[in-house]
DNA sequence: GCACAATGCTTTTCCGGTTCATAAACCGGA
DNA sequence: TCCGGTTTATGAACCGGAAAAGCATTGTGC
């Protein structure tokens, strides 16, 4: 019933503590022979080290934290967060490092959660998602001397390493894409502003817009759900000239304006073009399945995790580039036909 | 930089180390003056108690622990995992109680984290989803010993105490209604057959058919991503006669079945009636808007989590009844019109 | 005025590992 | 045989907090 310690250990194998604690560690200072024994012992008596003692001297916690932070009914909608919850796990456990998960309704709740994990010791590190402008939580983490990796664009990541894709080529190929199809009004259905991603699509979309030649190109903001990307979609359609084509934050979103298009009499993709920002299963159980912008956001949250360990290790980032996000042709677009 | 101590908090108040700890915890054993000013340092310093330290001799890890074995896949499609994540979080705020969060591929992996998180002491419970018939996660966590409460039927939770709601009920709700509308052919487009919660709406699926008095009432088992809806959906539309109404056990799998009927020529509602199981976001967006079985999914993990908080105390579960799901009825069931 | 209890604080021990200083044993070479 | 150096092992300190035991001081009852 008791869990056994390596005191338990040291007195089966006649040796003493300092000794079993060398052995399994793989630390010189006992002979092989000695060093078998005791994990043969250990192994027996079905021993697992004391995470709670080795933290205490060893100053590792073998956790790293997330927050997530939006209300919980945006969060369940978009499978973001899970994929990259499962990319970070699938790094994590090859090092047996646990992953604590915390989500709170706002920024200030998350740097507390930030000050707590690190003051408890209950954490080495943690990811930042979700980066807005002059973000509080980087000086925050800075200050408190917790290491720290962004998982978004550098340009708000201050002196914190980031693990990011490049999002504007992207979009370049997206809006050429829809140039080539003979589109020459394009609307972006953006996510929250205050969010740098979002702002760095939005420059993006404007300067991918400007090379193509594009005239207007409309954005409307929202909080990423279906009921905001209704609305949005129908003050684009509203509006004259109409957009041909729309492209969307996320999923959820581009399914909504799909139905709203459908309702004001536009067929898709005949009368309207739609792409989807991250792709996922809905977008390929609609009718049409919808062109989507896709990635491999579970390499994306193994990459920002191997990144943080790197960063409590003391190493330096390897700086390896993010495999770009890629434009998947579906049925939702198709060339303008008027 | 350094984080502060007990020691240094004594030294600061000229007190010793015994009487912070007991000053800080709030117990008998120094004056109300001593903890008011040791409170006041203690707070200036900004010290929060070290965890480690504090498991090591209290032997509380003060977190608790949720796998999820679903591959990373299925597992971002369904809002259901986050809510109830957010449910639990809400419920463990209030004591100061951290989630470890696993996602495994399997479940022999998900009994291995077990035995290392409480080996190591990693967390003090641990909360069950998506129980099979004879689990063997049941067994193993009553043999480690470890707190662990079932989220779901307490028919295969054995000892454990279990949060569950009634879905037999809804169910009878759910073909009841479909019968009133003139259906008199339902069928189902259920889950992983593993799953004992998929076995029980299979069965009280049976049942309510049964007793509405409706004929065949077929049922097709899917791994509940889209894909197989739609094919599940294309299996029974092809049969003869067929079905006027589906139900499908997650909304995913609804929008996809939504999509082949209207591929097949068959207008929803008119010529079939959709039902999903576990309302979204997504449920409302598509057009016609999904009538939806719904349920208060944060409220039903922040009951487990204050079930297991219960269980570690060494207090009884409070069996409280969990709120019954609901019947949403949208746009995509109407009365049989032949 | 004395036995006894409650109060308020200190000292000590403990939790289960890690790590350092130290020492014994061993080794080959002079 | 003695010596410097390596290998192998030991004992004890330590990490930060909890809690039991110890010890004055003051208060209470008779």
């Amino acid at each position: 019933m008791k869990r056994p310690t390596i005191a338990d250990i040291a007195r089966r194998a006649g040796v003493s503590k300092g000794a079993v604690s060398y052995a399994l560690n793989g630390r010189p200072g006992v002979s092989e022979e000695t060093r078998a024994r005791i994990r043969a012992i250990a192994q027996e008596l079905g021993w697992r080290p004391n995470l709670a003692a080795r933290s205490l001297s060893g100053s590792r916690a073998d956790a790293i934290g997330l927050v997530l932070c939006r209300p919980a009914r945006f969060l369940g909608v978009e499978p973001f967060f899970m994929e990259l919850v499962s990319g970070v796990e699938d790094e994590l456990a090859a090092s047996s490092c646990a992953l604590m998960l915390q989500v709170v309704p706002d920024r200030q709740a998350e740097i507390a959660v930030y000050r707590r994990w690190w003051g408890e010791g209950r954490v080495d590190g943690a990811i930042l998602v979700d980066l807005c402008a002059a973000d509080p939580r980087v000086a925050e983490v800075e200050r408190l001397g917790m290491p720290a990796v962004v998982a978004g664009h550098p340009s708000g990541a201050g002196p914190l390493p980031a693990v990011w894709s490049d999002e504007a080529a992207v979009m370049a190929e997206v809006i050429g894409y829809l140039a080539a199809l003979g589109h020459r009004r394009v609307a972006r259905v953006a996510g929250l502003p205050a969010l740098l991603h979002t702002r760095i699509r939005d420059e993006a979309f404007a300067r991918g817009c400007a090379a193509a030649g594009l005239g207007g190109h409309p954005v409307e903001h929202t909080d990423y759900t279906g009921e905001e990307g209704a609305r949005a979609t129908r003050l684009l359609l509203s509006a004259r000239p109409r957009p041909t084509a729309i492209v969307y934050d996320n999923d959820i979103m581009a399914v909504a304006g799909l139905s709203v298009a459908q309702e004001m009499g536009l067929a898709v993709p005949a009368g309207l073009s739609i792409v989807a920002w991250d792709d996922s299963p809905l977008a390929r159980v609609v009718r049409p399945p919808l062109t989507a912008v896709t990635r491999d956001v579970p390499a994306y949250g193994a990459h920002a995790a191997r990144t943080l360990l790197r960063v409590i290790a003391g190493e330096l980032p390897d700086g390896a580039p993010e495999p770009p996000a890629r434009l998947l042709p579906r049925g939702s677009t198709a060339p303008l036909s008027l």
